[in-house]
DNA sequence: ATCCGCCGCGTACAGATGTCCTTGAACAGG
DNA sequence: CCTGTTCAAGGACATCTGTACGCGGCGGAT
């Protein structure tokens, strides 16, 4: 549908600061920034732009500052750039990535619990269909 | 130490099929893709040299013709990217993707099995892993 | 009213990427 | 030997990315 144009990296780490901050502007999303990762103010303004025109974020106008806001669901560009990368990886494939995480990533022992409790949780709904 | 440059996902997609292949030839891997990706015999080629010069592949000349094998650890590679994704997209915890590709990516019941499985097996093994 | 510094917008730009075209040499037939 | 085929190599090039500079406006200090 949208067809819109996929994000690239550095416009995806911008647009899930702002999923977090629901609204913001430049500087809030640039504040919000962690520590360690360097980034100039007007690069993530540029990056703010370039989400609005491919149509992930709308502006508004405030004062003079520009105010923007999510348009699409999180969840459904996470879901996009997995998918992507289960295919270009995985063949496709989620469990291999799944064994991957599993066996690679480090996995702490409460994680684990947590992962057994959703996989519980769902061999008991069973249902095929969204909520 | 190396500092290889990161793959592309096109360089990426190439790779995967390289090392599906163990080692083969340009046309090999151009033929090997997938029907639905349409892709030139010369970008394949392009995607392997630059792999070389990027230090992922190495090329045995054959007769006139190049053969290609890896030169790295796919898991490594792989693994790279996935952290990369899991930094990027569910700030550096494996959990929620995991809980993404459980409750949004469909997976079957035998995957659900097997995953299962997998996580019977690491929590009685407990591995202390010290390579 | 004037000047100064901060802010934010739009523009710019170099390097990476995806894709392919062209050239020239090595072959395989006819 | 002449011709069509097959490669490796280069080079071309339009985009896409990452990152930043410069100019005009607003608000406070002089």
């Amino acid at each position: 549908m949208a067809a819109r144009p996929p994000l690239s990296k550095g416009e995806m780490e911008v647009a899930r600061e702002l999923w977090q901050l629901g609204s913001a502007t430049v500087r809030q999303v640039h504040e919000v920034f962690p520590a360690g990762r360097e980034i100039d103010f007007t690069t993530v303004q540029t990056y703010l732009r370039r989400l609005e025109t491919k149509g992930y974020v709308k502006a508004r106008l405030v004062g003079r500052t520009l105010v923007y806001s999510s348009r699409v669901e999180p969840r459904k560009v996470i879901g996009q750039a997995v998918n992507e990368l289960v295919d270009r990886l995985f063949g496709g494939e989620a469990l291999p990535l799944m064994r991957h995480l599993i066996e690679e990533g480090g996995i702490s022992d409460s994680e684990l619990a947590a992962l057994r409790q959703l996989i519980d949780r769902l061999e008991s709904e069973e249902p095929r269909d969204a909520p």
